[in-house]
DNA sequence: TTGAAAGCGCTAACAT
DNA sequence: ATGTTAGCGCTTTCAA
């Protein structure tokens, strides 16, 4: 049961003051090499490394990132999750990870929590969250990023995908796809990512003369989706949409089961169906979802370059809401324009 | 830009000392109610929490558990991180994640970088270990457990499900089953988990008087496993497996859709696929799949307790090796002995 | 019960 | 370049 070695003690090894072994640790510090030798030498020895949360306690930079995160249910998340710790990890920094429900009490307290943690900054993914908090935190002088969501609170950075300009391009392709009745499933509609899909898909629908045949809602859940497609679909063939735009695709699976092993309806042949998100599962053969990509690369990117400039210089950095683009991958679940090839 | 608010800061509005503040934070320490009251107005008027970090520093616990992980694309991982996250969340720890490449070097470089955050533990999630590290840990004083990897290092927990009676049950299933040529994708042979199934699979079948009819490597991965599918089921039908054990259920998607979508052939008519893990899609209408259960909650609960029982007393406890037995879910992927029916 | 004081392991002036 | 010193915000003796 070998004892935490100290700097002083490698200090003392070594001959030197307890300072020289911190500035032999801290990059940039002026040191001989010759001191910088013994003081390294005897660091290996006694198995030294720096103590990350006294370090934090001096400096006031602790270098973790809390992530607050409601389910990892949908697989965008778990991707997400991977790329962010990737990305955070080569800037020197952690992710300390914070599960909460989606309600407000429950936010709020796990936003305090986080805070007791002293970390650099917060990413917020899918969760909403009270101007009360965001403010707390502006106080604090911690940056937040909500990561998939956005919200109309002043000087809150958000990264999403264009969803509103994905909901349009859904319906553009539906309806050169010649489609005559075209559905939505909706997601939660608490949730800035269901409406801004909506918004765009209407909005372009509209713009073309059509609208929307006939709607459900999903929920972003896998049994409520289900029960929706199920009230969507049982009519007969004239009666039923031939296309329906589900708000994500987790949700989309599930829809897509349904219609073909519960109502015997053939996929794109009696009715196309369209996602959102492209995770992995979407481009599996048995499902092989026509989906609008959210490019979790580049939103990762932004999350961690909205992070790190405020981390870095807090006076200048102005708040962004950003939306990325990203493409519709057309594959096999929904009947296309003529002259296009599916996937 | 608020500052940060400190105890002495509460103490003087208060008009007590910085101690006494401290006191009426910490639970089970002696103040009187009228100093409690004082304090917590004083308190929740200027938003003062106390720092978890300074706490840490003081206590030497720093209530954060570190989390080592490969990669989160097999689907039963984030199931795990968000149940081991609220696990831990109950008893007032918080999980830091690592990602990790798979190799030696990358491991110990990330396994100090661990131990710089003054972690109370670490849990390893499908990554190995040198055995270096392993008392490197030890002497630190602080506890590793292994999960979804067992490792013969002494003195290391590990919590797995009962890979080699699983592997048992489902040779024990494909023969009842009346299958003729018997076969298996491994997963990486590095894993435990998959020597374990494949040793259980094949001790199971020798009992029996049979053997592996053929045996491909899928790596737990997807396009691996595929091009072992092909290769696999390219031959006549006399020729070839009338049943695969596929070494996860992540594989064996890949595996159902060659067959289906590539090959023209039905499942379970002409072949009967089993996996392991059943994560989510494994229930899917698509895939249906036969598969060993791995019973996450149960692993959680495991690890978290033994976690807990080291950290709270590091003399007493004793190292473990828990294989959590679960049941093997009986889908349509695979045909069934007469008398059962599929669910 | 309460306050004063020491100290957790480190960094950052400040002097030399 | 290096040692000395003063904290970072807290918990925990030790006295009172």
């Amino acid at each position: 049961m070998a004892e935490k070695v100290t700097s002083l003690q490698v200090a003392e090894r070594a001959g030197v003051s307890q300072s020289a072994v911190s500035r032999v640790f801290t990059p940039g510090a002026s040191v001989s090499s010759k001191t910088a030798d013994k003081v390294r030498k005897a660091a290996s020895e006694l198995g030294y490394r720096p103590n990350v949360l006294a370090r934090a306690m001096v400096k006031g930079k602790s270098r973790i990132i809390g992530l607050v995160v409601a389910y990892l249910e949908n697989f965008f998340y778990p991707e997400t999750l991977e790329k962010l710790s990737n990305a955070l990890q080569e800037q020197g920094y952690h992710v300390l990870v914070f599960m909460t429900k989606q309600t407000a009490q429950n936010i709020d307290d796990v936003m305090e929590e986080i805070l007791d943690y002293q970390v650099d900054g917060i990413v917020m993914a899918s969760v909403a969250m009270s101007s009360d908090i965001a403010s707390r935190c502006q106080q604090a002088g911690v940056p937040i990023v909500l990561f998939n969501r956005s919200q109309d609170i002043d000087g809150i950075t958000s990264v999403t995908s264009d969803n509103y300009a994905g909901g349009r391009k859904i319906a553009q392709f539906l309806v050169e796809g010649e489609h005559e009745r075209i559905a939505y499933i909706a997601g939660w509609d608490g949730a800035s990512t269901q409406r801004d899909r909506e918004a765009g898909f209407r909005a372009a629908l509209q713009e073309m003369g059509r609208e929307i045949f006939a709607r459900e809602e999903g929920n972003f859940q896998t049994e409520t989706a289900r029960a929706a497609a199920r009230k969507m679909f049982s009519a007969a063939a004239e009666a039923r949409p031939d296309a329906v735009f589900v708000a994500n695709d987790h949700m989309a699976f599930a829809v897509m089961d349904v219609l073909r092993h519960e109502l015997g309806l053939r996929v794109p042949e009696d009715v196309s169906v369209v996602g959102y998100d492209d995770v992995p599962p979407s481009s599996w053969p048995s499902y092989n979802l026509t989906t609008m990509r959210q490019r979790a690369n580049a939103m990762v990117e932004e999350t961690v370059d909205a992070l790190m400039s405020h981390i870095q210089s807090p006076e200048e950095a102005r708040p962004r809401r950003v939306a990325i683009d990203g493409p519709l991958v057309v594959r096999g679940s929904a009947r296309v324009p003529n002259e296009q090839k599916k996937a």
